[in-house]
DNA sequence: CCCAGACATAGACGGCTGTCAATAGCTAGG
DNA sequence: CCTAGCTATTGACAGCCGTCTATGTCTGGG
């Protein structure tokens, strides 16, 4: 047998590494490159990354980003995009969660504004 | 009615910055804040992230770039996510096919290598 | 030549997701 | 009030996605 590049030790279930509470909420985000990540920093990363990656909510930041003042209501963003309302209002709703976006309802309209230090967040946690 | 946020305007198609074949290829990525982006940079940069917003392919990636000499073979990242071996090479495929990762086979294993420009290139996409 | 082992592929299946039409909730004006 | 307009919610439906089992493919050793 070749000189087998340490298969298995299956015994060593290294990937919990914040096991306990340790760490978890200290910077928020542990650098993809530093250690492996757990399964609990995992998940929530891939939530945040799942919020981005659609074609459709990449335009609607990119949209809000670009527009007057750096906000824009939802009549502003159904027209470029060709969706219907509800549609975009679905995904407004997901960036938001995400942590995205605020929400500012001012008389009728609701004003949607990017927030930078989470997309920050988020390309810092790639680069490390 | 109160001042209308300048409601519709449908027929200014703004959203076709790059309508011909201009600066489609020339840096890869429009930065999210510079400009609105056109349906193909967001189609393209929308399935780059898909194949990083998953908790398992997260943890692949910090595996491999934690593992010794930043490579890493199949038998190496089964035991630790506790999946199966199918199951890993899909997510591996899917790394491989976004360019995120380089597939190395040396004798029966295949290594695997996380090529980092191209999360250089998300995170700066993401930042502007 | 055959076997063992590492990896990839194919097929199946439950669950999530993006979209729409329809409808409900709210706010400002008359 | 009552109406008009902007937005959110609901329900439905097609399509994609992550996982598994089973099987195929290739490499190296005896």
């Amino acid at each position: 047998m070749v000189a087998s590049p340490r298969r298995g030790d299956p015994t060593t279930p290294r990937q919990l590494s914040g096991g306990g509470t340790a760490g978890l909420l200290t910077g928020c985000c542990t650098p993809l490159a530093r250690e492996p990540l757990g399964a609990e920093e995992a998940a929530r990363l891939a939530g945040t990354l799942k919020a981005i990656a659609d074609p459709t909510r990449l335009r609607l930041l990119s949209l809000i980003y670009a527009h007057d003042g750096g906000e824009a209501c939802v009549c502003n963003l159904t027209a470029p995009l060709g969706l219907t309302q509800p549609t975009i209002s679905h995904h407004l709703k997901v960036l938001v969660d995400a942590g995205l976006l605020t929400r500012d309802k001012r008389g009728v309209w609701a004003y949607y504004r990017v927030v930078d230090s989470a997309l920050a967040h988020v390309a810092a946690a790639l680069t490390g």
